[in-house]
DNA sequence: ACTATATATACACTTGACGGTATATACTAA
DNA sequence: TTAGTATATACCGTCAAGTGTATATATAGT
């Protein structure tokens, strides 16, 4: 895991969103894309970016692919997650949507579990 | 001043070196490209770029270019610096390095001070 | 075996960043 | 004014990164 490598990942705001919402817990693609309102070919080629540098890591449930952040985790990506979400600027607050957004979710997906089958639940303490 | 735009600035591993450089003390165009063994038009655009986010100020001292971060200090540079002295890779120990060259210098210029003319060294602080 | 869903990959295209060369600008000194 | 030094900009070629469409793969259910 280049340094470089981590802050350029990092310095794209989509890769951003992801990397904060899986810091507050595994996802499955289909619910990044959900949050993120981007298609699925895009989350899925950022997601393979930051796997092929060590930042994720993915595990299969069915037919559900359930991304993580690597343990552990980079000491730069944490230090830029803490900055941002302490400030005030648009992506800041962006990323405060984002995690909110999450919650909203998993709470749905804990309520309405035939979108949400036992293996990736569990995985995701969701529900 | 986006978040994004100062990532992107410092996920670059020479904007990174020269950030590292400015924020141990001011320094002119021709110091930083002779500690970072780099083209002349290199260094002047990477600072023309890192000056239109607003991440560094220039003054005109003479012939130099005088170089500073602009104040107060990105909170995102500050940490990400912070960060990255710490940790134990290439890219931190060279950042360690050039700090050092940056030392050497400055002591070379305090001493001959043919090559540093007065107010650029009180600038700098030098000698 | 067939269908549906979730995800990944291949391909072509476009855009933007970066590097190098040459030249322009700003200033100093003689 | 001329020459020299320090720095910036213009221009051009190249290459990496991002995007979209289409297609492939993996799995589950029937």
């Amino acid at each position: 895991m280049e340094a470089s490598d981590i802050l350029k990942c990092i310095a794209d705001p989509q890769r951003l969103r992801i990397l904060n919402l899986l810091d507050a817990g595994p996802l499955c693609v289909c619910h990044i894309q959900e949050i993120l309102d981007a298609p699925q070919v895009k989350i899925s080629k950022q997601l393979a970016i930051m796997k092929q540098i060590g930042l994720t890591e993915a595990e299969r449930q069915g037919t559900w692919m359930v991304y993580r952040l690597s343990e552990p985790r980079s000491g730069l990506l944490l230090a830029n997650l803490n900055c941002l979400r302490k400030a005030e600027c648009d992506e800041c607050n962006e990323l405060q949507r984002d995690l909110k957004a999450r919650e909203t979710l998993v709470k749905t997906l804990s309520q309405e579990s035939s979108d949400c089958p036992e293996p990736v639940c569990e995985t995701i303490a969701c529900c």
